[in-house]
DNA sequence: GCAGAGATCAGCT
DNA sequence: GCTGATCTCTGCC
C-alpha cells in the first residue's frame, strides 16, 4: 500500500480531511503492525477557526501546527487523554491540523483488545481518545513523519463513495462550521 | 439507556 | 484557578 506523499497534506485542512476518509493509519511497534481505516475526521484550521488549539497563536503544545505538513500532532487533554492530528494546510494558512476521531480496526485487532481492555470491536477506535489508547498513541510520537515509513504513518485506503457533513464535537467556538466528516463501511 | 462524577495536564477570554 | 478537540463507571436523581 502506498503511502501519502507529503503534497497530500499541503492543501487546504478541509479538503485533506474529508480526503483522509477511507485511508489507513498505520503504527508500528517493533515487528507488530497495528492498523485501522480512518472513518471520521475534523478539520482544525487558524485565525478563522475559534475551536483551533493553533487559534491565539502557537504554544509549546500545538507548535508543530505551525511547522511542515504531513506531522503528527499527538496532545494530551483532560489530564488522561491523547489525540491524534495530521498537520494539513495550504499556503494560504500558517497553521492547521486534522483531527483523526474513528477508526475500524483491521490488523492486530487482539492487541488493541489488550490496550482497550474490552472486547467490543465497536467500542475499540470509535473515539478520539480511544484509537489513540488501541495503538498506543502517545506524546513519543508527537512530531512523527507520517508521509514516511516511521512508527507512525498513513497509506492508501479504500474508495469512498458518500461522506457526510457535521457539526465538531465537543467544542464551544465555531459550531457553525461543519467540519466534522464520516463515512459509513 | 442516560445523566453525573471523576480522572488531574497544559494553557489562559 | 478553571476549563477542555474525552472516556469510563456508577446509579436510577
Amino acid at each position: 500500500m502506498k503511502i501519502l506523499p507529503r503534497s497530500f497534506y499541503s492543501r487546504d485542512t478541509i479538503k485533506v480531511a474529508k480526503d483522509l476518509l477511507g485511508k489507513t493509519l498505520i503504527r508500528k511497534i517493533g515487528n507488530k503492525t497495528i492498523s485501522g481505516i480512518i472513518t471520521e475526521t475534523e478539520a482544525y484550521r487558524y485565525k478563522d477557526d475559534p475551536a483551533s488549539h493553533a487559534y491565539g497563536g502557537m504554544t509549546e503544545r500545538n507548535k508543530v501546527m505551525f511547522g511542515q505538513v504531513g506531522i503528527a500532532y499527538v496532545y494530551f487533554t483532560y489530564g488522561m487523554h491523547y489525540c491524534v492530528n495530521a498537520v494539513a494546510k495550504s499556503d494560504q494558512y500558517d497553521a492547521g491540523a486534522v483531527l483523526i476521531r474513528a477508526l475500524k480496526p483491521k490488523e492486530s485487532v487482539k492487541t488493541m483488545i489488550k490496550n482497550r481492555n474490552t472486547n467490543v470491536i465497536s467500542n475499540l477506535t470509535n473515539g478520539p481518545a480511544k484509537l489513540t489508547q488501541a495503538m498506543t498513541i502517545t506524546k513519543k510520537q508527537y512530531g512523527e513523519d507520517l508521509s514516511k515509513k516511521s512508527n507512525l504513518y498513513i497509506t492508501e485506503g479504500l474508495k469512498v463513495n458518500k461522506i457526510t457533513a457535521n457539526q465538531r464535537i465537543g467544542i464551544k467556538n465555531g459550531v457553525n462550521k461543519r467540519w466534522n466528516f464520516k463515512i459509513e463501511i
